[in-house]
DNA sequence: GTTAAATGCATAAGATTCTTATGTAATATT
DNA sequence: AATATTACATAAGAATCTTATGCATTTAAC
């Protein structure tokens, strides 16, 4: 079973975030095998997400990019920014509230 | 403090069936000032998006309506179908299953 | 007793964030 | 040699909001 998509909505700049917050570096289709991992395939990043995600969150000064060629394929690696730490904390924890509120408003059993 | 919109966004349907199941008949503003209340005015829902969504919940056979005079102002009190029974359990089954999934995911402490 | 706020419905334009589709090219596997 | 995987990218369209606006009645405040 996954998601429907609109629960995902919203929380994949977090999701980026909290990866880059846990593994110093890492690029665009990692994070996407990386998530399915994670997830055991109920949250699958697609592309067409992910990468305009990744533009943005630069253009926002969130990430840093660096380039690298494996051979001949350019592979482009994200590193958190200063600015990008302190919104990965305030994203999880504004996640984390939100989620007890919801938790409270629907009843929900959660593990 | 309440949370940004990008969070809220998809959970709407599945508010407004856990407030009729709860409650037998309610109508439009009456469900924004229930999750104001519930929520601590955390969670405002705007009728720029409660109405279209009563609208389309209609319109799928979630909800019922039934139109009452309240002097000479109209008020649409809404109640769950059957349809919409099983609708309200599957949707908070699959959101306490995505939380659960966020949880690992993000490494979220919740209360 | 008139003005302002709250109640109660509604729709429309625009923003945001996805999905799905498509494209390109290199590398690995069968 | 053909196919699958890796790795990037963009664009059209869908879905779901926000913000703005509108209308009308009823209640509260000055």
């Amino acid at each position: 079973m996954n998601y429907s998509s609109e629960l995902i909505k919203g929380t994949l700049k977090t999701i980026i975030l909290k990866l880059l917050s846990d593994n110093n570096k890492m690029y665009g289709y990692e994070m996407t095998q990386k998530v399915r991992e994670l997830t055991a395939d109920k949250i699958q990043i697609t592309e067409g997400a992910l990468y305009p995600t990744l533009h943005s969150m630069e253009n926002e000064g969130l990430i840093t990019v660096e380039s690298e060629f494996i051979g001949k394929r350019v592979r482009k690696y994200y590193s958190l920014s200063v600015a990008g730490k302190s919104k990965k904390a305030e994203k999880i924890s504004e996640l984390a509230d939100f989620i007890n509120t919801m938790k409270v408003l629907l009843d929900l059993r959660l593990q």
